[in-house]
DNA sequence: CAGTATCCGGTGCGATACTG
DNA sequence: CAGTATCGCACCGGATACTG
């Protein structure tokens, strides 16, 4: 069997581009990992319409990427929150790696507004090919650094 | 400063998938780091019509991750091919962790058609956040596994 | 606030036919 | 063989208006 036998039937790629291949799925992923949860403030920070983002969110759901979790705050009506699942977190090093890309090869010459440190040992965190025995960063063990501050990952 | 001012007007992910968030071009660029550079390997291959390549290889071109070098073999008129840029290398990454991505939790049950070993250890090689001082995988250090044979990757 | 319904435009993509 | 030109559809995404 040779490699060029692997076509488009069994590919991996082809299969997970069907579903993240959409323009907006992975920004909604980054978001979420970063802990915004409420329709609102997607919408917010995306700047996309509510009808796209409805689309989305409900694609995504569909698609194992969010769980949609209803909650109550005192006294309100119920809301639902998008949570990523388990399946999106392993997208992180995916997202990671296009954040990375982009701010090396499409960056607009400022600094690369993000950076991701791992909080055991302080280091900056890059997505790379590495030994599948390699030491890794969970997202947990992640802090995300915009400019000065500092913005822990929620725990998941 | 907030992470939430990050919108999208400096976000390197949309920016990154304004490149490559088109449906063809990542396994485009998959054929093209496994060797394939000319055009009717391409079509062959991706069972695309050959207007969709035709565009989509122009397009890569244009956004530099191709380039279109002329060849001539003896006695035959001038060719051209397409081989993955520096830039495309650096894709590498999110290319494999797409296609693991897609085969853990796409998969349609079969063994995953595709590793990837690395040459001096002998360990698989997977996609992953990292400090960025550990020892990575590169490109011309891994070579890439099909069921039992073994197809080493074009040194580039 | 948290969405859904509707309309509408751009384009990614497929099929086919054609050219050097 | 290596593409380009044309047509057409389907779908994605934007804007707006509406509902509980």
């Amino acid at each position: 069997m040779e490699w060029t036998d692997v076509d488009l039937d069994n590919c991996s790629i082809a299969r997970a581009l069907a579903v993240v291949g959409s323009r907006w799925t992975l920004v909604v992923l980054r978001e979420a990992f970063n802990g915004v949860r409420r329709f609102e403030d997607f919408q917010r920070h995306l700047g996309v319409s509510p009808s796209v983002l409805s689309q989305r969110l409900r694609g995504m759901t569909q698609d194992g990427l969010l769980e949609r979790v209803p909650y109550r705050e005192d006294g309100d009506r119920e809301r639902h929150e998008y949570r990523p699942s388990e399946k999106a977190w392993d997208l992180y090093p995916v997202v990671v790696g296009l954040m990375q890309w982009g701010d090396r090869h499409l960056g607009d010459g400022d600094a690369p507004p993000v950076h991701l440190i791992d909080v055991n040992s302080g280091k900056p965190v890059i997505a790379a090919l590495v030994p599948h025995d390699a030491p890794t960063c969970a997202p947990s063990d992640i802090t995300v650094q915009v400019g000065d501050s500092l913005t822990i990952l929620p725990p998941e």
